[in-house]
Formats: C-alpha cells, sequence, structure tokens
DNA sequence: GAGGGGTATTTGTTCCAACTAATTTGTGAT
DNA sequence: ATCACAAATTAGTTGGAACAAATACCCCTC
C-alpha cells in the first residue's frame, strides 16, 4: 500500500469527483485550483508529484486523469468518506448539514479497517445519507438508480422520489431540510420557468419553488402516476 | 479558539499525560522527546514555540510545563480520544487494543461540536474503556475512584477489582484480554515474589502470573472479603 | 576547583505544501 | 498570419516540523 498523504489523498479525491461531475475524465489545472481553493502554480506542481507516483497521467498545458491506482485510491477516499457519513447520521441522528463537514476531516484519519467494521456495523449500505452511492470494499463505484435524473430536468406534471443530492454545502442543505425535503421525498412537478430560472414543485401538498441550477442539483428517479 | 495545529496537540496532550504519570508539573526535554519518539533538538524548539503561544511555561535547561491554557487544550484532547475510544467500544464492539491506535488518530479529526454529541449519545459517562476518567466538558480532570491502588502494590489474599489500566500498548492489552482480565474483573492476590518480581493472582479460579511493573499498571480497588 | 559525562540547545539542512510574481504557451478574433 | 488574452508553468520564498552534528551547560566526582 502506497503512501499517500492526506494532501495527495484530498488532490486525488477531489480528481475523482471533478471528473464524476464533469463526465470527462480529464480535468484542467485551473478546475483543480479552484476546486481545492489554492494557486494553479501549487496544482502544477502537485500533479507532477501525482504523477511521480502514478496516480494520475499528466500532460502540461492540457491537464490531468487519473489511473488505474490513482482512482483506487480516491475511491477508497470517497468510501471512506460516506461510510463515516452514514455511521454519524445513523448513531448521532446529526443533520445532513453537520456530517458533511466532520466527515471530511475523519476520512482521513481512520483505518480501512475500522471502515470495514463501520461497513458491517451499517449492514453493508449502498447509499450514503446525500443518496450518494458508496463504493463497495472492492472498489467498485456502485450505482443504485440506472435511471437517474435531476428536478431540473424533469418534465412538468412529472411524478418524482428523491434519490439522491449532488451538493453538499451546508446552506444548500440547510434550504432542503427547512423545505422538508430529503431523500425518498416525493412530489410533482408544477411549473418550469426557463426564462425566470425557476423550477416549482409540490411536495406533501406543499408548493416549493428553487432556481434552476440548484434543482440540478436534485437527482430524482420518475415514478408511476398514483 | 486558539488555532492548534494536530502537532501542537500531540505535544500538550504528551506533556499532560507525562506529567500526570510521573506525579511532577514539570518535565524534561528527554522525557518528552523519548515519549514523542523525536531528536531532543525537535523538542527544545517545539517548547520555545509553545512558549510562545502561552501554552507552557520553559526555561532552558529546565524543563516545562503547561500554563493553565495548555492544559486546557491537552485536556480537550484526552477528552476527545476517551469519548472516541469509548464510542468505538459500544457501536462497533471493537476490542480494547485495537480502539486505541484508531482514536490517536481520530482524536484530531473531530470537532468539539462532534465530541460533545458522542458524550450525549454514550449518556455523559465517566470513564473509557480501560476505566480511564474521562475529562468533563468544562475541562475538569474527574476521578473517578479516590482510594485508587495497583495490583502490584496490594496485600496476598486482598480480594480486588479491575477499575482501569493505565498502559495502551497493544501487546498488554492483548495479553490481558487472553487471559480474560477486563475492567470489572474481580480475584484475589495469592503470591507476591519481589525477588523474582512475579505476582501471582487468581480470577474465577485461573491463576495468572505477571511481571511486577506489569502489574503496576493495572489499578484496582480493594473488596470487602466474601 | 578542574574534568568529564550526560542533557540541552544551537546551527544548518531537508521535505512538504503552500504562496506570489514572472514567464511561457495555446487559442480565438481580426 | 499575427496579436492579445487567458490559462498554465516556472522560479523563488515562506513556514512548519523534522533531522544530524556541533556546541554549550549543569552537576558530580576527585
Amino acid at each position: 500500500m502506497s503512501v499517500t498523504s492526506l494532501t495527495v489523498e484530498n488532490y486525488l479525491k477531489a480528481i475523482l469527483q471533478i471528473s464524476l461531475q464533469s463526465g470527462s475524465e480529464w480535468i484542467s489545472t485551473g478546475e483543480l485550483a479552484k476546486y481545492m481553493d489554492v494557486a494553479p502554480g501549487t496544482v502544477t506542481s502537485m500533479l507532477k508529484t501525482l504523477k511521480q507516483s502514478q496516480h494520475v497521467e499528466y500532460r502540461p498545458y492540457e491537464g490531468a486523469s487519473l489511473t488505474e491506482s490513482g482512482k483506487q485510491t480516491a475511491i477508497r477516499v470517497l468510501r471512506r468518506h460516506r461510510l463515516i457519513e452514514l455511521f454519524l447520521f445513523q448513531t448521532l441522528k446529526l443533520s445532513w448539514d453537520q456530517i458533511h463537514a466532520e466527515a471530511e476531516n475523519m476520512e482521513h484519519a481512520v483505518s480501512d479497517f475500522l471502515v470495514d467494521h463501520i461497513d458491517e456495523f451499517l449492514g453493508f449500505p449502498e447509499t450514503d445519507p446525500h443518496g450518494d452511492p458508496i463504493p463497495s470494499i472492492d472498489g467498485q463505484m456502485r450505482r443504485a438508480y440506472p435511471n437517474l435524473t435531476t428536478l431540473a430536468a424533469s418534465q412538468i406534471g412529472a411524478n418524482v422520489k428523491i434519490v439522491q443530492v449532488t451538493d453538499q454545502e451546508t446552506e444548500f442543505l440547510r434550504f432542503l431540510s427547512r423545505s422538508g425535503l430529503k431523500i425518498g421525498s416525493e412530489g410533482i412537478v408544477k411549473e418550469k420557468n426557463r426564462e425566470a430560472g425557476i423550477v416549482v414543485s409540490e411536495w406533501n401538498g406543499q408548493l416549493i419553488s428553487m432556481g434552476i441550477h440548484v434543482a440540478e442539483n436534485v437527482k430524482v428517479v420518475p415514478l408511476l402516476a398514483r
């Protein structure tokens, strides 16, 4: 097991998350710098280091992508993160927005041994409290819902169930909590106003409006109309 | 809340533990260097840093002692450590020797907010799985058993109950587990051979011998003979 | 009171991961 | 085809925490 400092782990995880989000394997220095909140030059030198250690492929001025081994490391970090979140969520009954920051710190401080015990304790769950899939012990990214779409992309009149939220910002999560929305909530898209950039939907009889770009972070599966 | 890096926290905790163990407030550079497994020069420069930040008093060639603020920080770290140990012990049913190392890493990665929730979840416990007292939320060191002695110091024929073990070495804890000894075990001192450096005691009908210096790490309270 | 032995401190490096500022490269518009 | 701009890379510094080796200090013994 190669030694990967906390910093290296964070970079690898960031690269994985950016590429999962953007859908492309290759990411740019700039994207990574912004995500890590670090100067571009810092990223360049880190990418060289990661290339040395075979964690990424890197071509100057073009960008970088994870190698198989880099991806495995990143996935292990993600697995730790998500299992810890769920663990805290289940045992301590903390809220959505509270656990993310804690898990961010803890993910580098727990051994694989402990994580596997947490996994067992939780009954080998498939998703974390945000609905994000938990990578399996052998490093596979699981995908719980193949027919996933977003609230923003759903048609008016569509009956949907929230299965995942893909933004961990405290304020966003608080907004959802306040609105009574959580994983498993079912609702109907009532109105989409592309000009105003607004989506209105109904949940348990209550109407909720949110910006289109916000609704893109709410992943749903279609339900058959009742 | 002053910013204390993980390294600073570890030094402060070490100073506290050394002085608790030795019974004297002032500790030497050498003791600390050995405890931290670090070169003496490193300790000297760290002590200067800690003096700067008002965490310790330090006099060259004489040693250092915690200031009130340094002590508070150290106690908070100790509290985190012990609550985490108990948390893992209770929820994941890990063994004595497994949790210590995990908690060592995790203690710097969890917020006071989380620790207080763990405390509540556990029902505000007084001692951790090793019987060590858990400092209270307001930074008091609790002392559960005032009439504490060690197995090594108990008279032949004494009826005792184990309430604490003061060595966290994996091998020592494994030895205790294998011997069936744990917090709460009750036994009788059968034989003490100071020349051979051996203490023999009986637990549930089983005789167990251990070295005197080992038995010093087993803290007991006397029981009335049955 | 002069040495000597054991601790401590100082000094000078090293590595990591960040920064700023200067330079280079790639690309889209004219 | 060139220019200008945005993005990336290089170069040079910084701070933290470690090390080894040289030096300084304390105290005990003769």
